[in-house]
DNA sequence: CTAATCATTCGATCCAGCTT
DNA sequence: AAGCTGGATCGAATGATTAG
C-alpha cells in the first residue's frame, strides 16, 4: 500500500500505522481488502480513555468510516463489528444505538447482513451495577453482538474451516445410528445425518470468556510501566472469523485496532493486514505482540537509561525516600536486565528450531 | 463543586512447585 | 520429562449517595 505516511512498524505478514483511519482508508485502493474486522469504541455512558462517541452521534460519525469500508473491499469481502450495547442514561433500560447502526449501514450504503453473531462472554462482570447489582431488576448483560455485513449478498465464507469438536451425544449417535424419519416439526432426518464430517458446524453464539490477566502482552506492559489497552476482544473472536471468511494472503484491515489482537492473530494464520491505531502508547504496547519488534523499540532502551537517570540524579526528595526509590528502581533494573538476558536466549533458541525446521523442508 | 464509596462475579491463563 | 495442582490475577461496569 503507498501510503504518505510510514508505518509505525513492519512484520513479515503486516503494518501498523499511527492515526486516524480515515485518512489511511481513503488511500487504499478500491476492490482491493477481504476482510474487514474491527471492534470499534463503544457509545459507554461512562466515557474511557480512548475516547467514545455518544450514542446519539453514533451513526453518523461511524458512516464516514464505512463509506470508505465499503469502497474498499471486493465484491467478496466481509465487514464484522463488535459492538457493545448500551444503556440510556438514567433508566434500566436499553440504547438501540447499534440496531440503528446496523440498519443505516445497510439501508443507506447497501450492506448486506450476512448473519448477526453473538459473543458471549461466562466471565463478564455483573453490570450495569446500578440495575444490575443495587436494584436487581436486570440480569447481567454478558452478550456482544457482532453484526457480518458483506458488499454483495454471497461473500466468500467457508464453514468447513472452522468446525469444531462433535459432542459427547453426536459422537454416541454416529456410532449408534441415527434413527431417520420425519420430525414432529416434519424436518425429514435422512440417513444422511449419520454421515461422520470430522466436527460439527459451528454456531452463531461463540462462547469465549474474556479473561487474560497474565499474557506475554500484559507482563510486557506491567514490566515497562505502559498501561495496557483496557478493551481488547479476545484472540479466538478474530481468529474465528479470519479462517472462516478469509484464506492465507488474504487481507485483513483493523481500523480501530487498539493493542493490535487482529493483527497478531492475522500474522499467525499467514494473512496480509493493515492496522490504524490513534493512540501511540497503545500501538508501542502492541509491539510486544511481535518478539521480533518489540526489543527494537525505543520505550524498551529509553525506559532502561531513564531509570538509570533517576536514579542518580533525583535530590529534590528527602533521604530515605529516595533509598526507597532508588531500591525499587534497582531491582526494576535488574529484573529487565534479567528479562533481556531471558529474551534473548529464548530468541536464540527459536532461532536454532527455525534453522532445523527450514533444513527439514 | 468534586471525589470516594457502594452494590456484585467467575473462569481462563500462566507459572511455580510438586508428583508420577 | 511429563503431568498435575493450586495460587494469583483481572475483567468495554453504573448511577445514587455520602463525604470532603
Amino acid at each position: 500500500m503507498p501510503f504518505t505516511q510510514e508505518p509505525f512498524y513492519t512484520t513479515q505478514y503486516g503494518k501498523a500505522y499511527l492515526g486516524d483511519a480515515i485518512t489511511y482508508l481513503r488511500q487504499i485502493k478500491r476492490e482491493s481488502v477481504d476482510l474487514i474486522i474491527t471492534s470499534p469504541p463503544f457509545a459507554l455512558k461512562r466515557k474511557k480513555e480512548y475516547g467514545n462517541v455518544d450514542a446519539t452521534d453514533y451513526v453518523p460519525w461511524f458512516m464516514d468510516f464505512a463509506v470508505e469500508f465499503r469502497r474498499i473491499l471486493k465484491d467478496s469481502g466481509s465487514l464484522v463489528i463488535d459492538i457493545g450495547g448500551t444503556w440510556i442514561k438514567g433508566q434500566p433500560t436499553r440504547s438501540l444505538y447499534h440496531f440503528e447502526l446496523v440498519i443505516a449501514l445497510c439501508r443507506t450504503l447497501g450492506f448486506h447482513l450476512a448473519q448477526e453473531f453473538y459473543w458471549y462472554n461466562p466471565s463478564k462482570l455483573p453490570s450495569p451495577a446500578e440495575w444490575v447489582t443495587v436494584r436487581r431488576v436486570r440480569v447481567k448483560d454478558a452478550i456482544n453482538p457482532i453484526w457480518w455485513l458483506s458488499k454483495t449478498p454471497d461473500p466468500k465464507a467457508n464453514n468447513w474451516k472452522i468446525l469444531k469438536p462433535y459432542s459427547d451425544s453426536m459422537k454416541k449417535l454416529l456410532e449408534d445410528g441415527y434413527k431417520a424419519k420425519l420430525r414432529p416439526s416434519g424436518h425429514d432426518i435422512s440417513e444422511n445425518f449419520s454421515k461422520d464430517n470430522q466436527g460439527a458446524i459451528p454456531p452463531n453464539l461463540l462462547s469465549l470468556a474474556n479473561t487474560d490477566s497474565n499474557s506475554g502482552y500484559l507482563r510486557k506492559c506491567r514490566e515497562y510501566g505502559i498501561k495496557p489497552h483496557p478493551a481488547r476482544f479476545p484472540h479466538g473472536l478474530p481468529e474465528f472469523f479470519i479462517k472462516f471468511l478469509t484464506d492465507p494472503g488474504d487481507l485483513v484491515v483493523d481500523p480501530f485496532a487498539g493493542s493490535n489482537i487482529t493483527g497478531e492473530v492475522a500474522e499467525q494464520l499467514e494473512r496480509k493486514w493493515l492496522a490504524f491505531e490513534l493512540a501511540e502508547e497503545y500501538l508501542e504496547a502492541s509491539k510486544f505482540r511481535f518478539q521480533s519488534l518489540y526489543e527494537q523499540s525505543p520505550l524498551f532502551n529509553q525506559q532502561i537509561e531513564n531509570t538509570q537517570q533517576r536514579v542518580v540524579s533525583d535530590n529534590e526528595i528527602d533521604d530515605d525516600k529516595r533509598d526507597e526509590i532508588a531500591l525499587s528502581q534497582l531491582t526494576l533494573l535488574e529484573s529487565r536486565k534479567k528479562y533481556k538476558a531471558k529474551n534473548s536466549t529464548q530468541q536464540k533458541k527459536n532461532k536454532h528450531s527455525q534453522l532445523s525446521t527450514d533444513q527439514d523442508d
